[in-house]
DNA sequence: AGAGTTAATGAAAGCGCTTTCAAAAGTATG
DNA sequence: CATACTTTTGAAAGCGCTTTCATTAACTCT
């Protein structure tokens, strides 16, 4: 094997090459690329000529040292497991695709041997602004860019209390109101099993609480035992769900925090020669694309996760602008019925 | 609204801020940050903690200008919106990670307003590589950067026949000889609609050329009006199957290039009460999450699109160090076997 | 025709860092 | 104690660009 021959590729032509070849300054080349000072009709034509012989493009990193900044949008996300994360990116980037802005992506399972100056360098420098996805990152840094007044929005979550930074989320409550109303009115359902994500998800605790304060004001009494951890996978649903029915704990309905345990929880259900909706009814959230052709069709909570993304973009790109956006947005949620929950066609 | 107040973040401590509390140069606080040159072990003491201080983080755009590297990958993409998309990314991410590298994310539905030179900004100058998904960009400007030397991978497809560029794709040969045999074989079908992606697509290409192959290897004739193009979407697939049925064209199974077009097929079906597999067998392509929960569940193809991401993202971070790789690697797919084919349990 | 404007251009500084080169300080050697 | 090395440090150039400021050229008026 060939090691470590560095092949540098080929040097560019940089501003001077082509204010070289155009014979003029530098200054008129900048000039006329960016277009930012009036320039004599031929020389223009000369510079856009050299420019297209070299097939010159300026160095990014020397522009925005120049300029101090760097036209760069950090997202920041845990890991992009999850079925979420296309339509949320999607969103983003139709955003971002008509700024001048770009999009760097990074994943952060931090991994604490990086070097301390390594580890948040897209909030700090790689970016003139960022997207935080929730439990990407800790609050220390997160205050520590606000105190600096790095320009940032957050995904899914509203911050520290002290922070006071633009957020957009989905509004948990009224969907769960939702869900928990139609299941205890519509099909008289008492025994809610609640499927939530994992503790210290925000949209979890949230909706947690919805789901507490909803049954109690219906007076259906809830049971701690029913709401039961899973990892907002197929899997998690699965062996949640299997747990509750090991331990002879009777349920007859279940909420899943989102669409993809709930093909967990199918499978677990159907294991136990449970149907769905006869003996046990099933509501689900997201509205993931497959939601439909389930079987049978789930009903679940449709909520807007690409207009997320996209308005979370937006709202960056205006604080960029110099604009001061509202602080919280909450995205309205709706239930999509469909049979899992027990209504026909 | 209180527009366009720019209000630029408080101004970060540089290195000279930390050189002067520290009281030494510039270049003595350098050589400690990168530990590129002995230094004293008090002088270290000194502006360590002085960066501490000024919670000091090197600016990466004047660094990259000096080192003449930027340290970042280019992900190039057509539109984010197949599932596809997020196990690629996760495979990506975990190949870049553990590197000094980032990665920068540029869906490229390239908006012919663009500046000539914003457009292809991501090739040719914010990252030191690039990784191409199929779709993403056009075979002249993968030659232009094949000309300068600029490190490429592509994914899922092999590029311009002069170019030799390191690709990595699936074994879609194998995959659809695995296909056919099985329902011709097996199930004795003999009458296979091939439900195949846009055309232009590589892999559909391929798939379609194996398809016919394989079929003529058996013996069985194949009709042109049975190879119908779909969109790797499930209304894609619901209405590419519709208008076959329309068309009052008959066939016994049918083979989507796609899991999310499954979805869409088998409500078309179901919608013309054909019953799966017994009227109609049906086989996908990628295995997606939601595959063995369809009902029936899905007969696919598995395709490691995680591990063709992590690949990928290898081969270019070799050839960054200087390596010299293997210009093409087809991965593996495998025939995952469950009801919708028509084998039981 | 000369003074006063205006438009187009270039020279040069500076963005924050790395890196080469030289100087200074310290150590070993004869 | 002078000489020859080392080791540690700083000065300064340069990465490729933007932008300010000064200069020159070209007009416009009286």
């Amino acid at each position: 094997m060939n090691t470590s021959i560095v092949r540098r590729p080929k040097p560019r032509a940089t501003i001077s090459d082509v204010a070289r070849l155009a014979g003029v300054s530098i200054s008129t080349v900048s000039r006329v690329i960016n277009d930012t000072a009036p320039v004599s009709e031929d020389v223009e034509q000369r510079v856009r000529q050299a420019a297209e012989m070299l097939s010159y493009t300026p160095h990014a990193a020397a522009r925005n040292l120049a300029v101090r900044k760097t036209y760069m949008i950090g997202l920041l996300l845990p890991e992009l497991g999850n079925n979420f994360f296309a339509p949320l990116l999607r969103g983003v980037e139709n955003a971002v695709r008509p700024t001048e802005y770009q999009l760097l992506v990074h994943a952060s399972l931090r991994s604490l041997e990086d070097a301390p100056w390594r580890r948040s360098s897209i909030g700090e420098h790689n970016a003139d602004g960022m997207l935080v996805f929730v439990n990407s990152t800790d609050e220390e840094e997160l205050l520590r860019n606000y105190q600096r007044e790095f320009p940032m929005v957050l995904l899914f979550f509203s911050g520290p209390r002290s922070a006071n930074i633009p957020h957009i989320g989905f509004d948990n409550a009224s969907g769960l109101r939702q869900v928990v109303e139609h299941l205890v009115t519509v099909h008289g359902r008492r025994q809610i099993a609640f499927l939530r994500g994992p503790v210290g998800n925000f949209d979890s605790d949230e909706r947690e609480m919805a789901f507490c304060q909803t049954l109690e004001r219906l007076g259906v009494a809830w049971r701690p035992e029913l709401i039961v951890r899973g990892h907002y996978t197929s899997v998690g649903g699965e062996s949640a769900i299997q747990a509750l029915l090991d331990r002879g704990i009777a349920f007859d309905a279940v909420f899943t925090g989102d669409d993809e345990a709930a093909t967990g929880v199918m499978a677990a259900l159907r294991r136990a020669n449970l149907r769905i909706p006869e003996d046990v009814a099933m509501i689900g959230f997201d509205d993931l694309p497959f939601a439909g052709y389930l079987n049978p069709p789930l009903t679940t909570i449709q909520a807007p996760v690409e207009r997320a993304g996209f308005l979370a973009a937006t709202k960056l790109l205006s604080i960029l602008a110099g604009e001061i956006p509202e602080i919280a947005t909450r995205l309205p949620v709706e239930l999509v019925i469909r049979q899992s929950c027990g209504c026909r066609r």
